[in-house]
DNA sequence: TTCCGGTAAG
DNA sequence: CTTACTGGAA
């Protein structure tokens, strides 16, 4: 229990002055972060800023991006890729709007029920705009805790029982959104997919990283 | 298990 | 030139 406790504290050590910033961590209306959510699906955060920007100006409203022109919405994702994703996105504001109204669901199993929502995207929103302790589990997530506890991150990881297991042992119930928050910067910045900054990583000068452990070993 | 995609970093 | 990106559906 108490390794959980240390990796708390010194991600939320690091990220005091190393967090990133977001427009969608800004406002976290169930809407934003659901639109923040669907364009961040394997894909570069900094790339969805400026995509973000310009779809929640031009429609503010789940009820302005029910009813656009398709075409406009499709201009807008275009850069984005994922041609699927696009029509989508459509579909899915669609029938969110018809269902739901204005006010979306904070509520997984209800958002779970939109087209191409899954358990990432229906627990960010949860999480993000109702502040509810869901640990999410992205590539990027998966990476980090498999390294530091030392679970195998090889192949389909993010879908074995021992990821869930291990990501709710580490989740922080009494602040989920700032955890999760630091968990992907922390991801984004120094335990990088390849070359990671082990160098400037608090959990190496811990020497409480299973990865770095072994990296160690296999040097000598 | 496999595939998707424009984009940007290495 | 490769590779990876805050996943989800078939």
């Amino acid at each position: 229990m108490g390794q959980f406790l240390q990796f708390r504290h010194l991600l939320k050590q690091w990220w005091l002055t190393a967090s990133r910033d977001f427009p969608w961590r800004h406002h976290r209306s169930p809407y934003r972060t659901l639109i923040a959510e669907l364009m961040l699906r394997r894909t570069r955060a900094d790339q969805v800023v400026p995509v973000y920007e310009r779809f929640v100006n031009s429609y503010p409203t789940l009820a302005m991006a029910a009813q656009a022109d398709p075409c406009d919405i499709r201009a807008i994702l275009y850069p984005l890729g994922l041609s699927w994703r696009i029509e989508n996105i459509i579909d899915l504001l669609n029938q969110a709007y018809n269902r739901f109204g204005e006010v979306l669901p904070i509520d997984i199993e209800a958002l779970l029920t939109l087209p191409g929502v899954g358990d990432y995207v229906a627990g960010a929103v949860a999480c993000f705009a109702g502040g509810q302790p869901v640990a999410l589990i992205d590539t990027n997530v998966v990476r980090v805790l498999g390294r530091v506890f030392g679970v195998d991150i090889q192949g389909e990881a993010r879908r074995r029982r021992e990821m869930h297991d291990l990501t709710d042992s580490a989740l922080d119930r009494d602040d989920p959104v700032t955890y999760q928050y630091a968990l992907l910067d922390f991801a984004a910045k120094v335990c990088t997919a390849k070359n990671p900054f082990c160098n400037c990583c608090p959990f190496s000068q811990a020497s409480c990283c299973e990865f770095y452990k072994h990296f160690i070993i296999d040097k000598k």
